[in-house]
DNA sequence: ATGCCGGGTGGAACCCGA
């Protein structure tokens, strides 16, 4: 089963580009992120043409995710629950969804706050989110079955994870607080499913994995990355893990995302 | 990278992104 996440940028801006991509490299489910749309915007019956199931969770002008699905999408939850049962997160960035191949797998799509102005209120509603995630994470592990943890995380893992990681220093996808809150989740016994497939490099160029580059600057034209966009696997999950790779080429295209997807196949 | 570009809303100019 191949899955990819996308932070597409807008649905709207988007319909064409993601249509060709998604005809030419046919992903079984695709997680999208930034749809920037209101669940009634989203044009669904566009994508029912396409052979896909979907399910959106949006809102009005920022935000929003959805799952694109070949197969059947069942048990579908929106937003990322408090542990401490406190109010639903008011910002649309979670999704989850089973698909059912060979074996079940539970879908998790999400789109991490930005968090700068470092520091500042949305620092800290990123990090507070992250500590939501973390709950989440733990409760997903103990289920002890396949789920794909997946989308726009807005940090930048390693240094090997930014083509100039000197000018992200201070930002917030590469604070120190940052990065460990992440590498907290993924250490409760998550894989980085394309750093499981791809060897660790020292930090870039040459010529780096990335995959988003700023529409500024000419920054895809000068290949200044970051990847910020991950598939985390829990073990069951993991097991069934066969490849990983970044369509890097569709940044190239006519009205691109700033975004490319990523994706992995698995032995389901 | 200081928002230089690009998408959103709303109907001009401003918010937001990473």
């Amino acid at each position: 089963m191949k899955i990819a996440t996308f932070n597409i940028n807008g649905i709207k801006a988007r319909i064409t580009a993601l249509s060709d991509w998604l005809r030419e490299t046919s992903p079984d489910v695709a997680l999208l992120q930034e749809i920037k749309s209101v669940d009634d915007g989203f044009p669904v019956s566009h994508f029912n043409d396409l052979g896909y199931n979907v399910e959106t969770h949006g809102q009005k002008g920022f935000n929003g995710v959805a799952i694109l699905s070949r197969l059947p999408l069942e048990d579908v939850t929106r937003g990322l629950p408090d542990p401490d049962g406190g109010e639903p997160d008011e910002q649309a960035r979670w999704i989850e969804a089973t698909v059912v191949g060979e074996r079940a797998i539970r879908l998790c799509g999400l789109y991490l706050p930005n968090g700068n102005p470092v520091p500042g209120p949305k620092y800290d509603y990123k990090l507070a989110w992250m500590k939501r995630l973390h709950h989440r994470v733990q409760t997903l592990l103990a289920l002890e079955d396949p789920a794909v943890i997946c989308g726009d995380y807005n940090i930048i893992p390693q240094l090997e994870d930014a083509a100039r990681p000197d000018s992200w220093r201070e930002d917030a996808l590469f604070r120190p607080e940052s990065r460990a809150a992440f590498r907290k989740v993924v250490n409760l016994g998550l894989t980085d499913a394309f750093r499981a497939i791809h060897p660790h490099m020292p930090p870039a160029p040459p010529p780096g994995h990335y995959s988003f580059w700023d529409y500024q600057a000419g920054a895809w034209t000068r290949n200044n990355g970051i990847r910020i966009d991950h598939l985390l696997l829990t073990p069951q999950a993991a097991d069934l893990l066969t490849d990983a790779q970044i369509d890097s080429e569709f940044r190239g295209r006519d009205k691109p995302s700033d975004h490319v997807p990523v994706w992995i196949n698995l032995a389901a």
